[in-house]
DNA sequence: ATGGGCATGCTTTTT
DNA sequence: GCATGCCCAT
C-alpha cells in the first residue's frame, strides 16, 4: 500500500485527519492524543501521495523548537524538506514582510523591536510630553498599545471607542509610539502579524501571490492564536480553503497575551462545512494521571467536553507534597527526583520541575546544585536579553539598519567613548532639525553647534567604524562582523579591565553569542537580496528560550508550566500547587472567571506533560518580596478524587505546623520563645489557613491574631467588612473611595476610585488597604 | 565618568 | 528579597 510507512503508526481517527483531502478541517484533542504527529504525518502525506510541492506548504508551530522538530521528522518521512515553510507565525510573516517592506513604507532591512526596546521607544516619548503623563509606567504603557494592536484596534478607535479617559491619553502616545517605530525602520512583535494584514489589504497582487503559493495551510496549537493571527490566516485561505488547525481548548494559556479560545471553538462555524476529527486515545500517560488532570479542568465551563483513555493501565498514583515552605519543598523535590530516578531507571533529562513563575527557579535550582543535580532552567533572564548581549545587537542592528536610533542611543556611549548626554541631545538637535535619523549627522559631529572638536572627532571614528563594518557586512558572514565589531569597539577590553566576576561572566556570554553567529555562519546558505547578518539577527530577535532545549545533556529541566507546553517528560513535577501561586493570586487586576479557568487548564497542561508520574508539591508558607506569605493547598488539590492521590507529609511541615502555632501564640500573649508543648495540633489539610503576613507593611502587621488554644483561624477576624464610600489607603496606589463590595469564591473584592482617577478591584486580604 | 547609596518595583506567564 | 535604575558626590 502506497504511503504504508506514513500511516503506520497512526489509529484510525488519525489517518483520517492524515489523509484528508482539500477543505478545512479541525482536530480538536486532549493532550497526549497525537495531534503534532498527526500535522507532522500530514505534510508528508500531501508532498508524497497528492501531489502537493513542498513549496505550497504552510506549517504555523507555537516554537522554533517544535517547527525544528517537524521539519526533521518531515524530512525523513519524505526525503527532502528544504523548501516547506514551516515555523512559528512570527518568523515566518517576519519573512513575508521583508520581501515587500516598501509597499508598507518600510525597508526590508527593518529591525525587529522586542518588548524592553519598545519599552525604550515610549520612555522617550514620554521625556517630550508634559508632566501629567510621567506617572504613567512604559511597561504598563507597552502592554497596553500591543493588547490594542493585537485586537486591531488603532489609535483612531482606541479615541472614538468612547474608552476611560485614561485610555484616550494613551492613545496619543500609542499614535506617536507607531510614527517612532516607522521613523527608525522597526516592528515589534505585534506588527510582524499585524503589517502583513495591512500589506496584502494595499497590495491585493500579493495576497494573490501568496494565496496560490500555499495551497495548503496547517497550524498546531491553533486554541493559542490570537485574533489578529487568525485574521490573517483568514485572508490567506482560499475556497475551498485547505486549512488544518489542530488544537485542545484545554491547553488554551495564553489569554493573557490576547490568544483567543474562540478561534477553536468556533472553527465549525467560520468555516462550515469543516471536517472536525477527534483523538481520544491518549499515548502519553498513565491512567491515573489523565484522571487527576481531568479532575480539575472538568470545572471549566464553555470547553468542549472530551475524556481521554488510555491503554496503559492506571499506573502510580499522583504524589502530592506537603512541605513547610519554599525551601523545605525543594528538598522534597529534590529527594522524590532521586527516588523516582532509581526507582524508574530514568536519566535526569526525563524529568521536569514545573512552577507557576520563574521566581520559583531559584530555590529550587539551589537545591538540586547543593545536592549535585545538574539542572538546565528555561526561561528567566534570557540570553538575547542579557545586556552585554543586547549591546552588541544593538550595534549589529544599526549596521544593518542605520535608521534605528534606538539602539544607536543605547551604544553610542557603550563602552563609554566621551559622547556624554550633552553632546548627545547636540547631536540629537542637529538630528530632528534636519528631520533626519541620528545616525545622519553622526558623520558631521564637527558641524553640530556646541560640541567640541576632540567629542567630535570620536564620534566622526564611531561612524567610520559604522560604515566600515556596514560595508563588510555585505559579503562577510555574520561571525566575521561580530568579531571584527567586538575588536574595534574594545568590548571585551572594556570589561577585562573592570577584573570583576561579573565581567567574568559577561566576557563568557560574548564568547557564546560569537559561537552562535559562527554556528548560523555555517549553516547560512543565502537567501536572496538578504545578507548574512540581517538574516542572523532576523532570527536572533524571534528565539525563544525553549528553542534552545537540547535533550542532549543529562540535566533536569527546570521550567515554567507555561514553557512546558507540547514536551513531555517520565516524571514531571508540579510545584506551588497553592492558592494564591497555582491559581495565581490576581488581586490587583480586573477580576473575571476566565483568568481561574485559564489557571486550571495551566495545571492541566502541568500534569499532562508526565508519562509515568507527577508529583504535586505545595508549600504551607513562601516568600514572596521579602514577605512571609501563608497560602495553603491549590484548590484544585480539593478537586482530585482521594483515590488517586498518594499524600507525603514532610517532616518539616509536621513540625512547622507547631512552629506556625508557637509563633501566634508568642504573638498574641506578648511572649517570645518555643511553645512548651512538643505536640501541637495539626492543620487541616485543607481548609483556609491564612493570617497577617509580617514584614514591612504596617496594615498587615497590624492583623490580629488568633487567641484560642485551637489552631484553626477565624477567617472573619482579619477581614474587616468594608462599606460603599469607606475611605481607604492603599501602599501604592494613595487613597480612595470603596465604589463596590462583592463577595465571591469565599473572598472579599472591593472596587476602589483612587484619587488618581484610576480604579481597581482588590481583595482587601491581599491589598492591604488602610481605613483613612 | 564612575561608583556608591538609595528608591523603586517586581513576580504571572512570552512570541 | 533582589535587581534595576536613578541621583549625587567624586
Ligand atoms: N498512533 C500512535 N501510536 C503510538 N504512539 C503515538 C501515536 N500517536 C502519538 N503517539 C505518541 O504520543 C505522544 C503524544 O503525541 P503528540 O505530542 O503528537 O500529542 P499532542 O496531542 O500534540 O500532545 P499535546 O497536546 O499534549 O502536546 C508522543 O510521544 C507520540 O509519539
Amino acid at each position: 500500500m502506497i504511503g504504508q510507512d506514513i500511516l503506520t503508526d497512526l489509529n484510525p481517527p488519525q489517518r483520517e485527519a492524515v489523509t484528508h483531502g482539500e477543505g478545512p478541517m479541525l482536530v480538536l484533542a486532549g493532550a497526549g492524543s497525537g495531534k503534532t504527529r498527526v500535522l507532522t504525518c500530514r505534510v508528508a502525506w500531501l508532498v508524497r501521495e497528492m501531489g502537493v510541492r513542498p513549496s505550497e506548504i504552510l506549517a504555523l508551530t507555537f516554537t522554533n523548537k517544535a517547527a525544528g522538530e517537524m521539519k526533521e521528522r518531515v524530512q525523513g518521512l519524505i526525503g527532502q524538506g528544504s523548501a516547506l515553510w514551516i515555523g512559528t507565525f512570527h518568523s515566518i510573516f517576519a519573512r513575508i514582510l521583508r520581501r515587500d517592506a516598501e509597499l508598507l513604507g518600510f525597508d526590508r532591512n527593518y529591525t525587529i523591536y522586542d518588548t524592553d526596546d519598545g519599552e525604550r521607544v515610549i520612555k522617550n516619548i514620554l521625556k517630550e510630553l508634559p508632566e501629567s503623563f510621567q506617572a504613567l509606567k512604559p511597561r504598563q504603557l507597552r502592554h497596553k498599545i500591543s493588547r490594542w494592536k493585537n485586537d486591531l484596534r488603532t489609535p483612531e478607535d482606541v479615541r472614538s471607542g468612547g474608552g476611560n479617559p485614561a485610555d484616550i491619553r494613551i492613545a496619543d502616545i500609542y499614535e506617536r509610539y507607531e510614527r517612532a517605530l516607522r521613523a527608525n525602520n522597526a516592528m515589534d512583535f505585534d506588527d510582524l502579524i499585524i503589517r502583513p494584514a495591512e500589506l496584502f489589504r494595499k497590495a491585493p497582487e500579493v495576497l494573490e501571490r501568496y494565496r496560490r503559493k500555499f495551497r495548503h495551510i496547517l497550524i498546531d496549537e491553533f486554541q493559542d492564536t490570537n485574533r489578529a493571527q487568525y485574521n490573517l490566516v483568514r485572508m490567506l485561505t482560499g475556497d475551498p480553503a485547505n486549512l488544518c488547525v489542530v488544537g485542545d481548548d484545554d491547553q488554551s494559556i495564553y489569554g493573557w497575551r490576547g490568544a483567543e479560545v474562540r478561534n477553536i471553538l468556533d472553527f465549525e462555524e467560520q468555516y462550515p462545512g469543516a471536517r472536525v476529527v477527534r483523538l481520544e486515545q491518549n499515548y502519553r500517560s498513565s491512567g491515573n494521571i489523565l484522571d487527576v488532570a481531568d479532575a480539575v479542568v472538568v470545572r471549566n465551563s464553555g470547553r468542549k467536553p472530551k475524556k481521554l483513555w488510555t491503554e496503559k493501565g492506571h499506573g502510580d498514583k499522583a504524589v502530592v507534597l506537603q512541605c513547610a515552605n519554599e525551601l523545605d519543598e525543594a528538598d522534597q523535590v529534590v529527594t522524590h527526583a532521586r527516588r523516582v530516578v532509581d526507582e524508574l531507571g530514568l536519566a535526569w533529562r526525563e524529568v521536569a520541575v514545573l512552577y507557576r513563575t520563574n521566581a520559583q527557579s531559584r530555590v529550587l535550582e539551589e537545591a538540586f546544585n547543593r545536592n549535585g543535580v545538574r539542572v538546565v532552567i528555561i526561561g528567566g533572564l534570557r540570553f538575547y536579553e542579557r545586556k552585554e548581549i543586547k549591546d552588541l545587537m544593538a550595534y549589529l542592528k544599526v549596521i544593518v539598519n542605520p535608521s534605528d536610533s534606538t539602539s544607536l542611543f543605547r551604544i553610542i556611549n557603550v563602552p563609554t567613548r566621551g559622547i556624554g548626554p550633552a553632546t548627545l541631545s547636540r547631536l540629537n538637535q542637529l538630528a530632528v532639525g534636519r528631520g533626519e535619523p541620528l545616525y545622519h549627522v553622526l558623520g558631521e559631529a564637527d558641524q553640530a553647534e556646541g560640541v567640541g572638536h576632540k567629542v567630535a572627532g570620536r564620534v566622526m571614528e564611531l561612524h567610520t567604524m559604522f560604515e566600515d563594518l556596514r560595508q563588510a557586512s555585505r559579503s562577510a558572514s555574520a561571525a566575521a562582523v561580530v568579531q571584527e565589531l567586538i575588536r574595534r569597539t574594545r568590548y571585551q577590553e572594556s570589561l577585562s579591565e573592570l577584573d570583576t566576576i561579573e565581567a567574568q561572566g559577561r566576557l563568557e556570554n560574548i564568547q557564546e553569542l560569537v559561537n552562535a553567529a559562527e554556528e548560523f555562519s555555517e549553516r547560512f546558505s543565502g537567501e536572496e537580496g538578504v545578507s548574512c547578518l540581517e538574516a542572523w539577527l532576523a532570527e536572533t530577535s524571534l528565539i525563544a528560550e525553549i528553542d534552545f532545549h537540547r535533550a542532549d545533556a543529562d540535566c533536569l529541566t527546570l521550567m515554567t508550566l507555561h514553557n512546558a507546553k507540547g514536551l513531555e517528560f517520565p516524571a514531571v513535577f508540579v510545584t506551588g500547587v497553592e492558592e494564591n501561586l497555582l491559581p495565581i493570586s490576581r488581586a490587583w487586576e480586573e477580576d473575571n472567571d476566565d483568568a481561574l479557568e485559564e489557571e486550571r487548564r495551566l495545571f492541566y497542561v502541568g500534569v499532562t506533560r508526565a508519562k509515568e508520574r507527577v508529583y504535586l508539591s505545595w508549600a504551607a508558607t513562601r516568600r514572596r518580596y521579602g514577605d512571609l506569605l501563608d497560602s495553603g493547598p491549590s484548590m484544585f488539590l480539593r478537586d482530585i478524587p482521594a483515590e488517586l492521590v498518594e499524600n507525603v507529609v514532610s517532616m518539616r511541615s509536621q513540625a512547622g505546623s507547631f512552629d506556625t502555632y508557637a509563633r501566634r501564640q508568642a504573638k498574641s500573649f506578648g511572649r517570645g520563645g518555643r511553645g512548651v508543648s512538643p505536640i501541637g495540633p495539626q492543620p487541616p489539610l485543607f481548609g483556609p489557613s491564612r493570617s497577617g503576613s509580617g514584614g514591612r507593611h504596617p496594615a498587615a502587621a497590624a492583623a490580629p491574631t488568633p487567641s484560642g488554644p485551637t489552631f484553626v483561624p477565624d477567617p472573619g477576624v482579619d477581614e474587616p467588612s468594608y462599606r460603599k464610600g469607606e475611605r481607604v489607603v492603599h501602599g501604592r496606589f494613595g487613597s480612595g473611595t470603596i465604589q463596590d463590595v462583592i463577595s465571591s469564591m469565599g473572598d472579599i473584592r472591593v472596587t476602589v476610585r483612587f484619587d488618581s482617577g484610576f480604579s481597581k478591584k482588590l481583595v482587601p486580604r491581599f491589598a492591604r488597604l488602610l481605613r483613612e
